[in-house]
RNA sequence: GGCCCCAUCGUCUAGUGGUUAGGACGUCGGCCUCUCACGCCGGUAACACCGGUUCGAACCCGGUUGGGGUCACCA
């Protein structure tokens, strides 16, 4: 076992850091420590040192927690007359009680891997990342990859540790809720065709997919993503919320089929007649199915939202969703009618 | 405990001696509408404390308190 002998003598070891500037320690405060194990092999601090060496590494830009190894590895460097490079200790991220985060007493939340699972698209992740511990000093928050090479600066790296605010068991802020909202300004704004591309993956990997999507039906698709996606915070959302629009299992919420079904049991034989005059429709598109709509309404003397709400409810399972004519054109034809003729199951299903 | 770092809304942050202390997310209220976890408008909310320095401190200095990091033959 080798340990480096530190100077035993008055006086500091320091070095300028970029963001926290000058930091000295006493030589009497730095302990001579360990580099090489008794059986041979070298440690972190003294391997991290070499390779950087090697490497000709001129900025060492890591965690604050590091900090009390880099005094020590300036000894090093200068121990073997190496050029010391350039320090830069960026603050930590902590969790709500303020602790570092860390895989292990943290899980999942601080894995990438997690973020990928629950829909989000892998730049959104970046660019909330770069906001903890960073900022431009300008009020914009969302850059590009080359925009944010071109504005990032170590001048701009703060000194104050930040907190991850994610708050467990909230399945609408399952995790930070800023990372959140930058993830749906994505969604929202991104070419669909890239958008097109990620629910792809999720939708292979939920059975949801149809190779069609990517020629015969290739507009439809990413007409309909485009049309739902501006409610949505994830790409998940397309196969749960969404889901109405690719497969038929998908499943009514509770609070529209109180709210805009069971509410008024006369929808189990409106619904019904709305549908006969879709299916007589020529042709069948947003303003036809619209001007039938209102006329049932007006003729059955009731308020048009009754029907349409009711409809939104029968056709997607959603409490909110786009102009529900537009929903119509987007599911098409036969399985508006189809599905607003079965409507009974909901209230048999509420009966029993 | 020793050593080191830090301290502005709930969270991310702007701010470098004179600002109505700004923005974003969240939250609350309103509007829009066939619906809202869309959009628009508005509100709420912060300079940890105590001393200095100064005509004048969120900004400069000191202390206090608080928080974090680190003290392995881990990385």
């Amino acid at each position: 076992m080798v340990r480096f002998k530190v100077p035993r003598q008055s006086g500091t070891v320091a070095y300028d850091d970029r963001v926290l500037g000058r930091i000295e320690r006493r030589y009497d405060d730095i302990e001579d420590f360990v580099i090489v194990r008794s059986n041979g092999k070298p440690l972190y601090l003294l391997c991290n040192v070499v390779d950087d060496i090697r490497d000709r590494i001129s900025h060492v830009i890591r965690g604050q927690d590091h900090m009390s190894n880099t005094t020590r590895q300036v000894l090093l460097y200068e121990a073997l007359g190496a050029p010391v490079p350039v320090f830069v200790h960026m603050p930590l991220t902590l969790d709500l009680q303020k602790r570092k985060i860390s895989k292990r007493s943290h899980g999942e939340i601080v894995a990438v891997q997690f973020y990928r699972d629950h829909g989000f698209i892998p730049w959104a992740l970046c660019n909330f990342l770069i906001l903890l511990g960073w900022n431009p000093g300008t009020d914009q928050e969302i850059f590009s990859r080359e925009e944010l090479i071109e504005a990032f600066t170590l001048e701009r790296i703060g000194k104050v540790n930040s907190v991850f605010n994610y708050r467990k068991d909230d399945p609408k802020f399952f995790t930070d809720p800023k990372a959140i909202s930058i993830n749906a300004h994505y969604l929202h704004t991104m070419p669909i065709e890239e958008i097109g591309q990620l629910v792809k993956q999720d939708f292979q990997a939920q059975g949801l997919w149809d190779d069609a999507y990517d020629h015969d039906r290739r507009d439809w698709y990413l007409s309909t993503l485009d049309l739902i996606r501006g409610r949505f915070h994830t790409i998940k959302d397309f196969a749960t919320m969404g889901r109405a629009y690719f497969a038929d299992d998908y499943t009514i919420e509770q609070k529209p089929l109180k709210k805009n079904i069971l509410k008024h049991p006369d929808l189990r034989t409106w619904l019904p007649m709305l549908a006969q005059r879709f299916a007589a429709l020529d042709p069948f598109d947003k303003q036809s199915a619209e001007t039938a709509a209102r006329a049932l309404a007006e003729e059955l003397g009731i308020k048009p939202g009754i029907i349409i709400n009711g409809m939104r409810t029968v056709l997607t399972g959603q409490l909110a969703g786009p102009g529900m004519f537009d929903i119509l054109v987007a599911l098409g034809r036969d399985r508006v009618i189809d599905r607003l003729k079965n409507i009974d199951g909901l209230y048999t299903m509420s009966e029993a």
